[in-house]
DNA sequence: GATGAATGAGAGTTCATTCAT
DNA sequence: AATGAATGAACTCTCATTCAT
């Protein structure tokens, strides 16, 4: 039923990037996206089974173009420290470089229903074991605590990053979002490397 | 012309949280809040501007509980790292023991428009503002670093814990979320504490 | 969730009736007879439960209205040729003067899926037993053969009144529908009566 | 525009008797007729010039056999009795092995707009000619009553076998329509031959 | 203050039809 | 002649909000 591929699949998911970006997923009419692509209102409803549709596929879009170039950029580190800065770093970088897609996915992709949060999560969890698997490196390379539990870490890794561009997309974006990498790297870095116990 | 107070107000505010969490806020109907709350539709309206008025006014009112209570627990706190160590067991327990208040929270509020930002920004500044109170406290107290940018601690800090709410939330919750408060506090506190500066 | 009670319900229906007569079912929006009840496009839909319904009910409303006067006009009957003839002239003489109604049982509802004839059947079952009943009556009282077939006999008297008005109402109407009560009913109680059998 | 004729043409014609019969006339799509006949959406355009084309062309396709067929038989029959037996026969007969064909005239023909309904009265009248040619054979051969209405015989008539139909479509065909030939036509053949008048 | 029947704007979706290839 | 991707008009139904009682 869904075409899914196809030049103006990619057109319309742009279209849709663009605009939701700016007014908000459940402010945009099939229409508007419609007339963004450059194509008829029922022409999407060849590409797409219904409008979630169209918000679920372009994270997915989005979400393989990011952990695709993210892997690429991987393959050129050695340890997992440098792992680590490059996954936050990249991160920063891409949605500072991409500011409607930071929109889109950090405040409008969280805006729907439980069902389709299943189309989202699969793309999610690439990068969830990603960063696990770097973590879970660390740990073997003796970078990091023995007892760290990797999950615990990833969470508060990508939470950390995740709440960062939040604030940024919030804020009238003042500042470079990358140049946060480095603190928040360090900040993260220091949390799961070995070394003595923290005294309450 | 929004009455703000009264007996309905809170029966409503409650009715709110309960359906929300349960359907989602796009898909809760106004009649559904009233049924739930027993009161007539068109009373929701004394009460309340309109729907996404609800929603922020059930925000402040959760908002302001929640930081009340916290300010309580810490008072009876030492230094820095014990006050941090309470609001992460805070924060985790009080949304595990009202998983609809952390649903609400975690999922549902962040669907609103642009302008509503604003009602749910001010009680959650509160929030910040006294997170960063206790890290500039650490500061001083010698326990973290002195080159640590306060601002970006809270959102590490806040952004770790939210995600580990989050996860929670939206897994089955086959696990007891305050258990997760040492790890990370752990975390958090080995990141921002003095300390050699880790190799990348 | 319908509520199929009220002033408002019966403006529906009767608006129903007369703009579904005159421009037909599909061709008919549920604004249209909005309009025409004088009601909101939305009240309908407190009314009825969807499009299709109006149709359903309309009939169920028809034909009580019709099975009802019937059954009055049925009681002043001596035998069962009495009221065979009393149900043919009623029958046409109700059509004859109200065309809409005729229209819309003749020819509108016929046009209705599957799942809604359950909805139409039932009252038109009440019909059909009453005439069975009639021609059993009949029998009983030896105007009618003794191997008459009592559905069939039903099937052949509806038969030839319904074709008798779908004539009347897919033509220019330019005569006295009733009129043909009187040859029809001749025709109809002679198949059914007592006498010899003919040859082929 | 309209071809009206090859192959193709016969195609689609049997494809929506299939797909109409099973779905009926507004819920069967276009596409769904030309995927049935193994042809494209826009092939189905140039054998008829629009949707309801179809249904009209399917009519009177089948009419015609139906009336050709029809004719051939009457030739072997002597008199008018024995040719009102054929028809009866015949069109039950014929609905009974095709019920298909019998769902789409009985039932889904019937949903058609005003101006189509031109298209298929013009072969249905063929179809009520000769029936009518037939009674008035059977006056002339004195077999029935001198008083007879033609026209009105042929309604009863017609009313009665299309009645039957309709009640064996409606129902799960549980049994034999064709089985049905003889009582119906005992009970009008008797209802049109000369005898005794009923006394009511 | 409270009610709930009524409103009506609004948008997602379908699908008959077209036309460039 | 045949295709099937693209079109866009059309229409049902929902639901936040109002207001007479």
């Amino acid at each position: 039923m869904a075409r899914r591929t196809g030049e103006k699949y990619f057109a319309i998911i742009d279209a849709a990037v663009k605009i939701i970006a700016r007014h908000g997923y459940h402010r945009t009419r099939v229409a508007d996206i419609a007339r963004e692509a450059g194509v008829a209102d029922g022409t999407v409803y060849i590409y797409f089974t219904k409008k979630e549709d169209i918000l679920v596929s372009l994270f997915q879009v989005l979400m393989a173009r990011f952990v695709d170039g993210l892997r690429l950029k991987l393959e050129h580190c050695g340890n997992a420290n440098e792992k680590l800065k490059t996954i936050i770093t990249y991160h920063l970088t891409t949605l500072e470089n991409n500011p409607d897609q930071a929109r889109v996915t950090q405040i409008e992709l969280r805006q729907i229903d439980e069902e389709i949060n299943e189309g989202i999560s699969k793309p999610l969890l690439d990068y969830f074991k990603l960063i696990e698997e770097v973590i879970a490196e660390g740990k073997e390379q003796g970078l990091y605590r023995q007892d760290l539990d990797v999950r615990t870490a990833r969470k508060v890794t990508f939470g950390a990053v995740d709440e960062v561009v939040t604030c940024w997309v919030m804020s009238k974006k003042p500042y470079n979002l990358s140049s946060l990498a480095g603190p928040v790297f360090n900040l993260l870095v220091r949390g799961m490397q070995a070394g003595p116990v923290p005294q309450e």
